[in-house]
DNA sequence: TTTAATAATTGACAGTGTCAATTGACGATG
DNA sequence: CATCGTCAATTGACACTGTCAATTATTAAA
């Protein structure tokens, strides 16, 4: 052990932490987690990842952090892919339900975790909005194309609710028919779509379940 | 305090228990929702809970099967008082939004807590089921009067998925604009219900769900 | 080699969930 | 009325946890 550490040995420490904490979430939930625990599976002493983290809640949001930057960064990726924004949008929603999906306890510990005080760490409040900006340009291009109508920020956020909420039910094994997510995941994509492509105005006051 | 407890006592305390922890999960999280905390509440000592209920998950399954129960009675009573299936299902998802926004604390920990061995508690399953039934019932009838064609259980998750999805937003403070909210659970409910009235067989051969 | 800095460890404390042993209250029984 | 036996309630205790202060060990600089 090095009197000095560089930042790239802090970094790797840290990075080292975080993979055992995601690991020790998946297998035994947040109360699993254990400072301890982690400082045993890393093979240091009780309190040395106090030198490395602030705090328990530090390790989480980094943790969090880390997946956020990785889904901002697959995001953006396949945004630079597709030209048409509304191409783009079905792609988005299609990546994001792939990152979910393949990477279940990684998307777990970003939503189901207590979010209460998220604001005190910006780093972290910085990577979730990367991770939403993506599908946020592409609704915007799209009003300006005119082929939406409506504020952006609350558009995309019917359609990442819409995702978020069938990602629950797959994960959480609400879903129990086999290839029922797939068909319930392209349901949802192209009911989202067409909530956007649709002009509420037009249709006023009376709201309806079921169009003829 | 008497020597034996009738049964009314202890459900009685029980529901003191659930009371005092939704209030404790309410403003500390479930991390602070401590059982000596309950006690003190209680007024008696740390173990006496011991005796109503067998541990700390126990306790918060009780709380969240009794959340379900009151969302299920008040699902039960909107479905018994709209016939059109198609109505019904608006006005539930209407209800349903309602009874979240006004209790969000609730809400919360029925959705939001660590639901890794639900099935333990077959109790609480029940009334989960139960408060899902009357939607899965109208989008059954409405399958039978030939609305909607599809898999009722995967149509109706589907619903509830936007519902939630919507629902988790407004209860992490992600809309900040006042009326968002309103907006976008109309938008959500009408997107949802022209997602079970469409025919995407006739757009693509890979899903199916229908219209009238 | 000595020194000063800093990484790492250990000690300690308050707090938690939980079980075992103890105390306390009360209806039934002699 | 006094005693007993039962069950509710309390206290004691243990193994944990997060976290800070004090201590030790390590190593670059002098």
């Amino acid at each position: 052990m090095p009197k000095i550490l560089t930042a790239d040995d802090v970094l790797a420490f840290r990075q080292r932490l975080c993979d055992l904490a995601l690991k020790a979430f998946a297998e035994q939930g947040v109360e699993g987690m254990s400072l301890r625990g982690l400082a045993a599976a890393a093979g240091c002493s009780r309190t040395t990842p106090y030198r490395y983290f602030k705090n328990k809640a530090d390790i989480l949001a980094a943790v969090r952090q880390s997946q956020f930057q990785k889904l901002a960064d697959v995001s953006e990726s396949v945004a630079a892919s597709v030209a048409s924004p509304s191409q783009r949008l079905e792609a988005l929603a299609r990546s994001y339900i792939k990152f979910a999906i393949s990477s279940p306890d990684a998307y777990r510990v970003m939503f189901s975790v207590n979010q209460r005080d998220e604001k005190r760490y910006p780093e972290l409040v910085h990577e979730i909005n990367r991770s939403q900006q993506p599908m946020m340009t592409a609704v915007s291009e799209a009003i300006d194309s005119g082929d939406i109508e409506g504020d952006p920020g609350n558009i995309m956020h019917v359609l990442w609710a819409g995702l978020h909420g069938i990602i629950s039910l797959q994960l959480s094994d609400k879903l129990h028919m086999g290839r029922g997510f797939e068909e319930l995941s392209e349901v949802m994509i192209r009911a989202l779509g067409r909530a956007v492509a649709s002009n509420p105005a037009r249709e006023a006051a009376t709201h309806r379940v079921k169009e003829a």
